[in-house]
DNA sequence: TGTTATGCATAATTTAATTATGTATATATT
DNA sequence: AATATATACATAATTAAATTATGCATAACA
């Protein structure tokens, strides 16, 4: 990730959620689609990325199928039901962690 | 912070931030600040804290004031101007990465 | 023909944070 | 009085995630 320490630690989070919303994706289309979709503010690099889908996949999160593309590999991933169950807790990870920081940065948010 | 991946890289946001809005704060108050607004859920490890407040203060942005409290030391941090200025970066980063993270988890942010 | 885009991969390094200590005073509890 | 907990600082060793820097190879474009 290109980008500011923030988005430190949200890497899994983002290819787990961009799974369960394609069904499937190969890594550099993810690459692609985080970039359209932040409109160019978020530089995933493949230096974080491959290794991580490798680690997903190791821990059973996720499964591969490597297609043929004319000469060429593609690797496309997808949820297992326990990436599926994973992704259902990164997202409430996210949601506690942006409230949080909310309730930190503005004291607007802040219940007592 | 003994939390989630997400949090790394939030630290010296939140300190800025909370100093920003405090004037003056030592460690150990900003530690308690933060369990406080977070209820509990966010716990800033000392060994995080320390160094990040060395760190921002050999840097220019914070300046240290010790203080003796019967017979023992507070060191009492605040924003210099650099600092003040950083604080508003840090902020602006953090808008951000919300709203790109809450237009990659959910379609619905995105805009087109 | 050369450059850019596609598509994967990994090794070396950096850096932030965790974990584990350490020291010491103050306060509350039994 | 003794013990535990809270306050208050600090740092060294380790972990882990990411960056940076490569590398290889095909496809498309100009």
């Amino acid at each position: 990730m290109k980008c500011t320490n923030l988005y430190k630690g949200s890497l899994v989070t983002i290819i787990l959620k961009l799974l369960n919303e394609h069904d499937s994706m190969y890594g550099y289309e993810i690459t692609q689609k985080v970039k359209k979709i932040t409109k160019d503010e978020l530089q995933m690099t493949e230096g974080a990325l491959y290794p991580a889908l490798h680690k997903l996949e190791a821990h059973g999160l996720l499964e591969v199928e490597v297609v043929k593309i004319g000469n060429r590999v593609r690797k496309y991933y997808k949820l297992t039901e326990a990436g599926t169950k994973e992704t259902v807790h990164k997202l409430a990870e996210l949601e506690s962690y942006i409230r949080n920081m909310r309730a930190l940065v503005n004291p607007k948010f802040r219940e007592e």
